[in-house]
DNA sequence: TTGAAATGTCAACAAATCTGACGTATGCTG
DNA sequence: CAGCATACGTCAGATTTGTTGACATTTCAA
């Protein structure tokens, strides 16, 4: 069904296209999120547990800083939910040596294992997506997704893409 | 470069690969959300507000009750949402014609301004990653967020997408 | 008539965050 | 060393957002 008028923009880009992109985004999240939070619910924690681990696991030794500055909470926030980390064994915070004052973030193996839990929950439903969809499909999927963040948080994320640190 | 072993499945399917998507997926939804949510800080509403704005569009004379479970939400608190709606004049609510208790929802013309607003700023970054990324990719973003929603998700979203009311 | 359904509302409660105010340890600079 | 800034931890109070429970009203349906 070629257009007309030329243009492939043309061809997808009516406002129904554009309801439906937004629909299917908004309900694929839902479920995207749906696995990991099955698990937190019942160690009752919450997504910046999440987060947290997830920044932690994918860059040891985070500082405090930095880490509030990733997930974007309050310094009291973050602390509410590291103490329930640290004293859970989750997460094991290490004085600096450069830096006394700072305190580095590693995982323990306890939290290492949540980490790959929760990770795996959401593994699973992207793998067996990626297997549906087929190859192609994925890398038009990534591509959109990079198309659809803020500028400066694609960056950040071709970056972390891309291998750096 | 093509895998050795063959299957296109292993040569995607890496735990990297996945991991990337999870990234993908959660820095794209947040860019996603931040240009209504800007919108909607301003009017001093939420995210029930712009999700029951936007299902009403989509339904118009959806009930009350309907709405209480497209949204998860309580009763008690769409009700709160809905009267500040409807006393800020965006949404009207009509008593049924062959059942009298229901209450058939509407959004008013400053409603499907709002809407339209919402959408809108939804939209032009939607399209802006559409155009970027081309059809194909296009193509291949649906169908991966098709199969990663769950089943009954699917289901509703297939029949809203493939014209049903 | 009588019980169920659909809606509206009040009150108490709960979770997650935020702001503000301090306190401690450490680093840096003159 | 003195003095100020930085990094972190913590307590208290307020807010936001949503929930549960209880109850009233209107209307439907057997």
């Amino acid at each position: 069904m070629p257009n007309p008028r030329g243009g492939e923009d043309l061809l997808f880009l009516t406002e129904e296209q554009l309801r439906q992109g937004v629909e299917a985004m908004f309900f694929a999240y839902r479920g995207f999120t749906a696995d990991p939070d099955r698990i937190l619910i019942q160690m009752a924690y919450g997504r910046v547990h999440h987060r947290a681990i997830h920044v932690i696991k994918r860059a040891p030794g985070t500082t405090v800083n930095k880490l509030m500055w990733t997930l974007g909470v309050t310094k009291q926030s973050l602390n509410l939910v590291l103490r329930t980390l640290i004293s859970d064994g989750l997460v094991e915070s290490r004085v600096g040596t450069v830096d006394k004052r700072k305190r580095h973030l590693f995982l323990t193996e306890s939290g290492r294992t949540l980490e790959a839990r929760l990770a795996d929950a959401q593994h699973r439903r992207m793998r067996i997506a990626y297997k549906t969809a087929g190859p192609d499909a994925v890398a038009g999927f990534k591509k959109v997704l990079e198309a659809m963040m803020d500028a400066e948080t694609r960056h950040a994320y071709t970056r972390l893409k891309d291998g750096g640190t």
